[in-house]
RNA sequence: GGCGGGAUUCCCGAGCGGUCAAAGGGGAUGGACUGUAAAUCCAUUGGCUCUGCCUUCGAAGGUUCGAAUCCUUCUCCCGCCA
C-alpha cells in the first residue's frame, strides 16, 4: 500500500516549492510506514477557500499514498496569533465559537480530504503548559534565529512593534509537532519559517525532525494578494455555483497560469485564449463542489445575465411595503432591498447604475407608484437583483 | 525612570482657530469600453425625512461667537537615553 519509491516522492512534491531537507521526504516514506502529515489550521475563519484547497488537495494525495493526516485546530495558539502577515490584533474567541468553526471547517475540508485517514486535534488540549515545561520549550530557540525570519526583521528594521506573544508563536506551533509526533508538515510559502522551526524542537525533544514542504500561496481574486476572507477576495468552496462561477471569470489573466496549475493541476489548454480557458476553469471549479450539472447551469445563468443583459432565474423576493397613497420612495426601497444606505442608493442612482426590468430608472422621480413596482425586478449595479413584492 | 514624537473619515496620509464632511493617493462602488480580464476615461466614496439637517478627526472636560486645529486630564502607540 505504502508507495515508497522515488516516483511517489516526486508525485508528492509536484508544485511544492519547498520540500526540505533536501532528501528528507524519500527517507520517511522507506520507513514503510503510514506517515503523520500534519496541518495546523487557525480556528478564526470557518469558511474554506479556494487558497485552502491547493494544501488540502496536497493532503488528499497523501492520504491516497496511505498516510494519515492530522488536521489541528489552533484552539490554543488562537490566544497568541500568528505574527504572519501583519494583523497585530485578533478576535478573541469563545471555546463555543472555536468548536462550530472546527467543525465547519472539517465538514467542508471533507469536500476534499478522506475522513478515513484523519485526525482532528485541537492544540489547546496540550497547550496548557507549566512553567518548568515552558522553559524548556523557549531554551531551544534563540532570539537570534526568531528574529531572523523575514515578517521580524523587517518589521524590526522599521521600528514596528513586535510583541513578545508574536515571538513565541512559531516555538508553540513548533510544539504541535512534538506533541503528534508530526513526520511531515504542510503548510503555504509563508509558513516556512515556522515548518522549520518545528524541525528544531522536535529534536530539541529527541524526536525525528519533520519534512517540511510548502505549496505556493493562491493568489485572490484581485490577482495582487493572496486569496483570503479578511481580504475580501476569496472564493470560498461552499459558495454558489453562479458565485463560483463568475468570481472565477473575474480573476486577472494573469492569475490563469498560477490558478490552473494549484487548483487543476494542469496547464490551461492552448488552443484555448484567454476568455474560454478562464470559463473551462470556472466550470471545472463549480463542477468539484456542486456537480456537472451545476457547472452547466452556473455558465447558462452567467451567459444570460452578463453576456445578454439579462436577468438571473433565480433571485431573492423582497417585500416593501408603500405610503398610503400608493407610492413607493426609491432610495429606501434600494437600501432595504440590498442593504445600502440611502444616501448610497441615491447616487447609484443618480449614475444610472439602478434599473427596473432592465430599464435604467432616472433619479428625477424618486417616488414611483407601487404598481408600477410590483412583481418587476429591480437591479442595482450588475451584479445585484430583486424581485418586488410591493405591498 | 528621563526626554521627545504620534493617534484624522475603509487604508495610507494632508490639515494646525473660521472658506472642513475635511487635500492627495490607494481601495471600493456606479458608468463608458469589454471577456464580471488588463489598460483607459468619467463619476461617487459619513448618515438622513437631502437645494437643508445631523454626527465624525483616540476619550473626557475646558477656552472661544466659532476647534480636527488652542489648554487640561486620561488611554493607547512609537523612538531615543538609562
Amino acid at each position: 500500500m505504502i508507495a515508497e519509491s522515488l516516483d511517489a516522492a516526486s508525485w508528492l512534491t509536484r508544485n511544492a516549492v519547498d520540500c526540505l531537507p533536501e532528501g528528507g521526504l524519500e527517507a520517511k516514506l522507506k520507513l514503510g510506514r503510514p506517515l503523520r502529515v500534519k496541518l495546523g489550521v487557525d480556528p478564526t475563519a470557518p469558511d474554506i477557500t479556494l487558497g485552502h484547497t491547493v494544501v488540502l488537495q496536497k493532503l488528499r494525495e497523501f492520504q491516497d499514498a496511505g498516510h494519515t493526516v492530522i488536521l489541528i485546530i489552533g484552539n490554543g495558539t488562537a490566544r497568541v496569533g500568528d505574527p504572519s502577515g501583519r494583523s497585530a490584533t485578533r478576535p478573541v474567541l469563545s471555546d463555543e465559537e472555536i468548536a462550530a468553526n472546527a467543525r465547519t471547517f472539517e465538514e467542508q475540508a471533507l469536500k476534499i480530504l478522506d475522513a478515513e485517514r484523519l485526525e482532528v486535534r485541537f492544540n489547546g488540549d496540550w497547550l496548557e503548559l507549566s512553567m518548568p515545561e515552558l522553559f524548556r520549550l523557549l531554551s531551544t530557540a534563540t532570539v537570534a534565529q526568531i528574529i531572523e525570519r523575514d515578517d521580524f526583521a523587517k518589521r524590526l528594521a522599521a521600528g514596528s512593534p513586535v510583541s513578545m506573544l508574536e515571538l513565541l508563536y512559531p516555538l508553540l506551533q513548533g510544539y504541535d509537532s512534538v506533541a503528534i509526533k508530526a513526520d511531515v508538515e504542510l503548510g503555504g510559502t509563508d509558513q516556512k519559517f515556522n515548518l522549520m522551526l518545528g524541525r528544531d524542537i522536535q529534536r530539541a525533544y529527541g524526536q525525528e525532525g519533520q519534512v517540511i514542504l510548502t505549496m505556493p500561496l493562491l493568489t485572490g481574486t484581485d490577482g495582487e494578494r493572496k486569496m483570503s476572507k479578511s481580504l475580501g477576495n476569496y472564493i470560498g468552496v461552499t459558495e454558489p455555483p453562479e458565485e463560483i462561477y463568475g468570481k472565477t471569470l473575474s480573476i486577472p489573466d494573469t492569475s490563469l497560469e498560477p490558478w490552473y496549475q494549484l487548483l487543476l493541476g494542469r496547464e490551461p489548454a492552448v488552443e484555448l485564449g484567454p476568455r474560454d480557458a478562464k470559463r473551462a476553469l470556472a466550470r471545472a471549479l463549480v463542477e468539484r463542489f456542486h456537480g456537472p450539472q451545476a457547472a452547466i447551469a452556473a455558465e447558462q445563468a452567467f451567459d444570460r445575465v452578463h453576456v445578454q443583459g439579462g436577468i438571473p432565474d433565480e433571485l431573492p423576493e423582497v417585500e416593501f411595503g408603500s405610503s398610503p397613497d400608493g407610492l413607493v420612495h426609491l432610495p429606501a426601497l434600494l437600501a432595504a432591498a440590498f442593504g445600502v444606505s440611502t444616501s448610497e442608493a441615491r447616487r447609484t442612482l443618480a449614475q444610472g447604475g439602478v434599473k427596473l426590468d432592465g430599464e435604467t430608472l432616472s433619479s428625477s422621480a424618486l417616488d414611483l407608484r407601487s404598481d408600477a413596482l410590483h412583481g418587476r425586478v429591480l437591479q442595482l449595479g450588475k451584479r445585484r437583483f430583486a424581485r418586488l413584492l410591493i405591498s
